[in-house]
DNA sequence: AATGAATGAGTCTTCATTCAT
DNA sequence: TATGAATGAAGACTCATTCAT
């Protein structure tokens, strides 16, 4: 796997023995607040207890520390997905299993700052965003795919089309990991994590229509009850 | 209504109506971009033709810009699902169209920057959050919620808890406008919106499964194959 | 008299006739309530009824129209004093017509906002201090001295020292007019300047003590009942 | 303490203890010359031989500054008037010894650039002139005005007015200050104060006329006598 | 290794001044 | 003449980064 984190690693991982880990931590948390630009150093080093000019004792600057709590929060997970082993139960049983543990391992701990962050500066650190997508989003985009597969082969699901099927299985638990670090604070809203996940689980492998049929296509009939619908510009 | 990108009349010529929404647009495109706290206000007089004063004229500060590219590029959209009237189609027929209009609407214009747009500064913006949630999430929530509910009261749909389907069935178009503007870009992929909607829309409805279920229990199978799995910290 | 005015009126004379006198008025108004560093031109303009660039009609900058400000306004006293005639009246008498003079013409009215400015702004533009040191202040100080010797001449007054006692019979009327556009205003005093000029009168005339004797010498005495007396640094 | 023009150590040296009091010098020093809108912090942290940045670990922003310099300069000046002990002495001695006492610890100093900044920014930040009035000039009218009392109920003076004399006194030596910090230097004058503080003595406690009288009512003799005199507006 | 005072480049913001109408 | 939108130089302020201790 030609991913970017080997191409990183040699600049990241000096001192990873003794690089304290409440700097990353600290770091986390007043990038995945404020946004990198957005975050100071100082902000960071009053978290993690120490002092403005400690953090360049491990961190050469501030694009570094980014670098590193992204690579190194990441680490844990990568190839997660990749190493999980077939099971014997059923793939609906494995699929439920996936996303749940998707959540359990990543949405549901600090460690969903990060995709909210990588979304915020991919832009900016496009090796960021790559970064992430060669070491979680795509192995578990292919987990997943493999899962449907299998399923499909076994007789037990039926699906059209597994790679974006696969992606489509992911978004609500991403959407709801940002959700949980944004909406869900400023809307004083508290979306329950298991009920979320067990409806889309509900959803996807029963399917809303007690009567099977084909997907309908795209009447546009909704479109058309909208009056005077007009955006700011064309863009 | 003329394009971002028409850059006809000389300075002096543009009138005094048209700046608003040059800005807004070019502040939108830089905004969506950088980010807020990164975007410099000089990039976006620069990308809508003016000087850096000239923003000025139009928007007291960078905040104030802000606010008005959230709220004049969604105020279109305002009330939009609200008035979406009942038509008289199957409800997998009016799901479909609801999740195609989001797209065509919404999710494959450049407002769909504004999600990102929101989701980075809600936290520093919280009134820009709310107001994105009560003019746009929330109706758009209630409509597919109306929808499932008449569909399950119509013998059509089951589902236990139409709550939250309505809120998992937005998510990958969330996500997808999401990734538009950042993984599909710094990561050369190419994501194929309608097969994607398509996807999803074929997923909720029918359902992977063929022979119908309970929803599975979370067996926590695949979180026993995971050798070593230990996170950063405890958060 | 080689005064700066004449050096000055070639460049500061031009379009006297249609000069708006309401521009000089609203400009002198807001310079002296704001300093000319802070006042805008905008509001000079606003105050005037005019746009911001019909200012740059009739003053080439805002140079221009703070020394014409000065020196129109100043212009119908220029000389005022010089031509007070002597009058068949006590020293005494023309003593207190001199000073109630100056408060009548001067001190009462807007022009004493020139003072302020001048005191403000006479180190960034020395030509207008020392215009007014020639025009107006200079002429009032002989005026003064002429009538102080007149009076000790006749034997009607005792002065040692007639050109600086001159200087002191103006200051508290100096001290007046700044006070009027200051410290009334911001403490929500009212000094009454019939009642305030009067003292000054009675004081200079007839003097506090009722034995007459030599000026006391500083006897420090005061100094030496201040304990820990000691300024912020020596300067 | 070291004297403003000291500039000893270099920069790593000093201590942080040290930079108010530079800072408050250099900025009394600009902010006296150029007027509060016209300083520039970078000319203030230049005099005080720092870089701008190191002005705001002191001060917040340039307002606090102003204040700062106000308060601190003024601090230990305050009360001090107040302290004044009454002293076995005439009242004349002590009227002589009061002016003097207030031109040696004020006056002279540079906290005299202090009353000049104050009337220039008494409009724009009123609590600095009103913390003046209170702390400063209000105390010494009242001192003054005790001394007069004293000396009229001893029968040493004849006051009718002490409150508004006691305002009158102080005059000469406000204008005196504010002389010396501009048209002294702009005019090249250099007046000498000394000589004109024991003017002001002589005049107050001996009066000019050698025959006591009453105060002359003004018969606007003068006045008479200005041939077209017409000011530029009424106002 | 750790500190935190100091630096100065970078950005927001203001406003004198210009200029096409 | 008059307007006011537009300009851009200048200055307040922030904060990543340095460095003497």
């Amino acid at each position: 796997m030609k991913s970017c984190s080997e191409k990183l690693k040699p600049r990241w991982a000096r001192r990873k023995e003794d690089r304290p880990q409440e700097l990353l931590c600290a770091a986390l948390h007043v990038f995945g607040e404020k946004g990198y630009a957005a975050a100071r150093l100082e902000d960071v080093a009053k978290r993690a207890g120490v002092s403005k000019g400690t953090v360049y004792l491990y961190y050469s600057n501030k694009e570094e520390l980014l670098k590193a709590v992204v690579t190194e929060h990441i680490s844990p997970i990568v190839g997660e997905a990749a190493n999980l082993k077939d099971e014997k139960a059923t793939s609906a049983q494995m699929i439920s299993d996936a996303l749940h543990l998707w959540w359990d391992r990543y949405g549901s701990t600090e460690l969903s700052a990060i995709t909210k962050l990588i979304l915020s500066e991919a832009n900016a650190f496009p090796e960021l965003g790559h970064f992430f997508y060669d070491e979680v989003i795509k192995p578990w985009w292919d987990y997943l795919e493999s899962l449907l597969k299998q399923g499909v082969a076994s007789g037990e699901f039926r699906c059209q089309d597994t790679e974006y099927a696969a992606k489509v299985l992911c978004a609500p638990l991403v959407t709801l990991g940002l959700w949980k670090h944004t909406m869900d604070a400023c809307c004083n809203l508290n979306t329950d994590p298991m009920r979320y996940i067990d409806s889309h689980v509900q959803m996807v492998l029963n399917g809303l229509s007690i009567k099977q049929h084909d997907t309908p296509h795209n009447t546009g009939s909704a479109v058309r009850n909208i009056a005077g619908a007009g955006g700011l510009q064309p863009h």
